[in-house]
DNA sequence: GAAATATATTTGTCAAGGCAAATATGTTCT
DNA sequence: AGAACATATTTGCCTTGACAAATATATTTC
């Protein structure tokens, strides 16, 4: 009965195609992580990844640089500390801040969850030659430079 | 004390950049809708836009099409359907299935959404030319497909 | 230097979404 | 047809994240 030609023929917007690739990579990074055998959300991964490799720094640029609330920071911060990944110290020119240090365990963990970073997004990117990816970093950089400018 | 070349010099990966840049679509789309007296949350946003473009569908096709949970698909239709926005019929072929329809409310309510769409759109790609567009979105696609594709 | 203001962390509260169970129908297989 | 299985919707439960208030400390202003 309905003819072979959809009105859902129409693509999505670029909007929507964003959001899709972002689940899609979150899933996929979530289910690298349990295949691994590592117990941990993706926002922890994300929080683990920016410790190994910006080094230590205070809750509030962790949150940032997640984009992460500043009480959510707080209770992963549980959590990661609990489970021995991280460390709250003093920190050392501000006192109402904290030193986010990853431990020797925390360390070791990054080490292992790598690979599958690794494997997430060059499964990703898997059908896009060098130059392609080159430029598709460049236009969501410049997409993202865009939002941000004010107007 | 520090060298000012800090290790945060390291680009972000591509995953970071797509969460990075779909925060701000949905930050600065929820931001026109309130800006415009739309009382709605990005996600029922989709969920109109999605019953306006396609026409009406059942409950769970229109879950499938926005990637969001049934239950929660559940929960944001009573939501819409008490603002008057959409109404659930009975499926005509298939006694457990909803046809998801939108009232003329909701078509105006669409209406009256679609330019802040549109900005939001066009704010994000100004920095891009037709031709860059039309990659990215090929990209993007590609992307999606490589990750959809088991293994 | 005291007051006003800004920032860092924590905690409470709430809304949203994922998952699982319950129920009602469809579909497939034998 | 009957059994086994798959799908649609709803509901309960739980986790996560946003927002706001509270507290402590820094920074700026006068």
């Amino acid at each position: 009965m309905s003819p072979s030609t959809p009105l859902s023929v129409q693509k999505d917007s670029i909007g929507v195609l964003i959001g899709l690739v972002r689940s899609e990579l979150v899933r996929k990074m979530e289910a690298e992580l349990q295949a691994s055998g590592v117990e941990l959300r993706f926002t922890q991964f994300l929080i683990l990844k920016r410790l190994a490799l910006v080094g230590p720094m205070s809750a509030s640029e962790l949150a940032r640089s997640v984009e992460l609330d500043g009480g959510a920071m707080t209770r992963q911060l549980d959590q990661l500390e609990g489970k021995g990944l991280l460390r709250r110290h003093p920190h050392e020119q501000d006192r109402r801040a904290l030193r986010i240090e990853l431990t020797p365990a925390g360390d070791a963990m990054w080490r292992q969850m790598t690979p599958c970073n690794d494997r997430v997004l060059e499964a990703a990117q898997k059908a896009l030659d060098p130059t392609e990816r080159e430029q598709l970093r460049d236009y969501l950089e410049r997409v993202l430079h865009a939002l941000r400018d004010k107007n």
